[in-house]
DNA sequence: TCAAAATGCGCAACCGATTGCACAAATCTA
DNA sequence: TAGATTTGTGCAATCGGTTGCGCATTTTGA
């Protein structure tokens, strides 16, 4: 029968008042060191469990932050969602994940959610489909704290965590330039995601500086292994198709590569193979893809980190701060022509 | 400057009290049409945002549910957990997501959490480590509904979601007979988590029906990459080796396939390989990995109902009970031997 | 030795919404 | 038309901690 037990309980029973109970468990330094041992003991006794939802009201601090990816289901966000929880336990907050599943309306209702939950803070990788970003604008105006990773918006002026993804793209063509590949694809993906863009244009300087011509042909859209799959039919189909591809995404690269062998056509040989993630599966593949690995978890907890410094610098605004981390090109068979 | 607006602004602004703005907003019967409106729109107006922190406070009821999965990494979870969303967003309840890790400390550490939280209810599925169950037992003191799914504990008397795992594996080892195969080895795994207890039971019973051998020997444990890896690299060595093996986990199933390419024979010609949990990976492999799918997204929805309905029922203990879902056996190359 | 500072704890307001009870006014019933 | 209902709203307590302020009591310092 350990329905409740609160800190007036655990008073009554040691005689004191709530306020000192609340102060002992906090390790308020007024408080005796007897008193608190009487107070943690007794607290133990009789099954006392802090209720945060009371601590939070009168507060003002919940403990909580909210975090919202496209979706959970991509090793990429799901290995920056562990992240995060890492650093959040580390500082005993606890996290509610939710899923835009790439679209506006839920991402907005999504956070309008957290809102009335009264999260502390939120971290978030916008949804392929938002283009208006006033739903993150109102999180400042309710002075909740905001970070943004890989997919983010600038111009909201607000704490970020990305990778450098043009130069993750610059060093992929570069790789494969130097694996002898003249004529190189892109598979792209929407532009006015700023990772997808600055893909597309590490990818253009790499063709300069090695003297290569850029071509608008053999750059395709879509990330999706559909995607992959049909543009590379399309590639495959020109006067002069292209002996490599760099695609923005490891889902379009698999695409690309059931296309390839399709044709009969060998990899790396025939044509080279670079995806963008390193999702799991881009090691069992055969031949195991070449790709770019984006430090994942290290991005989630870097986004953490930066989330309880502004948490805790509360109201004081500092200037926002972008931390950039590097791209890890794994080179694999599929562009190693050695 | 929308810093905050409680009812008590709304109630201020339109010269009535704060209980009328409340009811109004919850749709209270006894509030005239007219008022509804001005408050509404009043609250419209302000930018009012429910707390919903102090309405859990004083209702009791905080519209929040934890979900305890190993890990959000693995595909058949995250699934699981999408499920549970979707029924969540629908019946207006937030969700957190926690992982053990497949950790006893962590699930026991998280169980508390989500009690200091005061969620509403818990749905979990157990870590590989667990033995003891009493952290569960103890959200039933404190009141907390509770549903485990997939990797439950049947004596503790819970709503459970379960994968007939019995039928899946009858099922897989029945059609790898049907296919000639004459030797089929089984990669299990621990014994005392239900699922896999009942994979091997299917195993063993589906060769008894057809009039096979059980044999000790050919029963191998681990469901890791490396597991699967190293065990079947034994199996080759024995004097009779297997001609298939059906696998209670994909990965090992991936481990044997490179074993068994390494070893140059041929899938399913030389070895027939069935895995289990449809990861999406293995329609990638080569050959495709024949599995069997879990119906993980209803599994969430069924174990997301199961918990609303205990919830909403709130102390009136109902029996607990027991949803079993179907196995569905998918047949790809790795086990059609035609 | 005595004023100043530090220590230990209680008082009571407060966070923001919910809700049982009460009560006046409006509506219904016979 | 008077009594019974119904309707619409207010009052005030409450959920369980937190916290500024104040007041003894003890300790410190010169």
């Amino acid at each position: 029968m350990s329905k409740k037990s609160t800190i007036h309980d655990i008073a009554k029973a040691l005689n004191v008042t709530a306020s000192t109970v609340s102060r002992a468990l906090n390790g308020h330094p007024r408080i005796s060191e007897r008193t608190r041992e009487a107070v943690e003991e007794m607290a133990k006794e009789m099954g006392y469990q802090h209720n945060q939802i009371a601590s939070a009201l009168r507060s003002g601090r919940s403990n909580i932050i909210g975090v919202m990816v496209p979706t959970a289901d991509r090793s990429f966000f799901s290995r920056v969602v562990s992240g995060i929880e890492d650093e959040a336990n580390r500082m005993g907050f606890n996290v509610i994940i939710c899923q835009s599943n790439d679209r506006y309306e839920n991402e907005k209702r999504n956070i309008e959610a957290l809102l009335r939950l009264r999260v502390d803070g939120v971290i978030a990788s916008m949804a392929k489909e938002t283009q208006d970003y006033t739903h993150f604008a109102e999180l400042k105006n309710k002075n909740t704290a905001l970070v943004l990773f890989d997919r983010v918006n600038e111009k909201l002026g607000v704490n970020t965590v990305v990778l450098d993804d043009y130069l993750g793209a610059y060093q992929a063509v570069s790789h494969l330039i130097k694996q002898g590949c003249k004529r190189i694809a892109h598979f792209a993906g929407v532009q006015h995601l700023n990772i997808y863009r600055e893909r597309l244009r590490g990818y253009k300087d790499a063709l300069k500086d090695h003297g290569l011509p850029f071509d608008e042909q053999i750059v395709a859209y879509g990330v999706y292994i559909e995607d992959g799959f049909n543009n590379m039919k399309t590639l495959l189909q020109l006067s002069n198709p292209p002996d490599a591809v760099f695609s923005a995404s490891d889902f379009s690269a698999l695409g690309a590569m059931q296309t390839i062998k399709a044709h009969s056509l060998r990899i790396p040989q025939d044509v080279a193979l670079i995806g963008f993630a390193n999702e799991p599966f881009t090691s069992f593949l055969e031949p195991p893809l070449s790709t770019i690995d984006q430090h994942s978890h290290e991005m989630g907890i870097a986004a953490a980190q930066l989330l309880f410094e502004a948490i805790q610098n509360g109201d004081r605004q500092f200037p926002s701060r972008t931390i950039v981390l590097n791209p890890e090109l794994l080179v694999r068979k599929s562009s190693l022509r050695v």
